[in-house]
DNA sequence: GACACAATGTAGTCAGTGCCAACTATGTAG
DNA sequence: CTACATAGTTGGCACTGACTACATTGTGTC
């Protein structure tokens, strides 16, 4: 029942929940590179191979985590656009700003997220990222309704949104552009996608 | 005098510059994560703690490796944009799709573009990504002259244009685009990019 | 309830890696 | 010619991911 009471037991209960957290600290602390499957498994306290038992290689947790990072990317993003105002100029800011942000806070997940070559053929693998995608689509096809954008695949121009907001945010965290000039600049791109896409 | 006709002499000639060749194409084989300097090392002929007289960590090399990089695309920019009609629309789109197609041939290389956080205070090191930018920024300053762009800093603007382009090739990358819809995608963004910038 | 069996964790091993230190061979400046 | 800087070599260490064989625990079935 609890979590941690008992010093050791030889069942950790749920040693993959354990193993995402730890490995998502360690990811933001120092990157991807320098994330060793011992090393988390000693920081929970079970021996070098149980990893094994829930990724059978190092790279299946990265996976993981970049599909967390997605699911938990698409409810910021659905956060934020509930808590703009109903303008969707408005919301799609908002949109942008919170995947912005996200995307610094968690610079090595979004590298991962991007990195992610689907390996493997499982369908819902691949499409985890829609959980992001599918929020930024549905603004963009509420738009068109609206007659804020013009008509078109909505998926081929949330794409473009989408890469745009992506690409700033790549180089803010590779260093090419300060970091304070993220909302700035992502405001700017925002606007010039309205203005690019309108009907 | 020639590269490698005696099979061995205790001094390569030129180590640090076939430690760049074959981590190349070691790099665009197997990606960022399965290079390895032992590996480089045997591949040339040299032990196994040669190289560390060049790169001191192996993250040196793939410092040099972007750096390098940036360089290429620019110069594969450049090409483009020369090799364009008169028109300046045409000499924008020309680039957008050097860079598209640049980033999605060197996919890994492009990560660890985008990867490098420039570590050590360097200037040179840090602006080497200017070697990228230089001929899109002057495109963009170009156009305002012009008055096909809107008036305004033209980093900022190029910026926009840098990272939508950027965020394109590493969403086809990263298998969330199909990669023939490159071409039409960054297409449509620039001219998307030149009808929200225009003056 | 007992008992098979799957799931989960442990211990030990192996090849491979990055980094380091001590040593050696080669180029070069005086 | 000789001192010294440059470039490469050998050996070693700590660490890692992956693998195998084994031990313990939970669970479903008769």
């Amino acid at each position: 029942m609890s979590t941690h009471a008992l010093p050791r037991r030889y069942h950790h209960g749920d040693l993959r929940a354990a193993l995402l957290e730890v490995a998502e600290q360690s990811l933001r602390e120092r990157g991807a590179g320098q994330l060793s499957l011992r090393d988390l498994a000693r920081e929970i306290g079970v021996s070098h191979a149980a990893p094994r038992r829930h990724f059978t290689e190092r790279q299946d947790l990265l996976d993981a985590l970049a599909r967390a990072g997605f699911i938990r990317l698409g409810e910021r993003i659905d956060g934020a656009v509930a808590a703009a105002s109903g303008l969707l100029t408005d919301q799609l800011h908002g949109a942008a700003s919170a995947f912005a942000h996200f995307a610094t806070e968690n610079a090595a997940l979004l590298e991962l997220m991007n990195a992610t070559k689907h390996r493997g053929d499982s369908p819902d693998a691949a499409r985890a990222s829609d959980a992001a995608f599918a929020p930024i689509v549905g603004l963009i096809r509420e738009s068109q309704v609206q007659h804020v954008l013009r008509a078109g695949p909505p998926e081929e121009i949330g794409f473009i949104l989408y890469a745009t907001i992506n690409g700033i945010a790549a180089m803010v965290n590779s260093g090419l552009v300060d970091a304070d000039r993220l909302e700035e600049l992502t405001d700017i791109a925002v606007d010039q996608f309205l203005r690019g896409a309108a009907p």
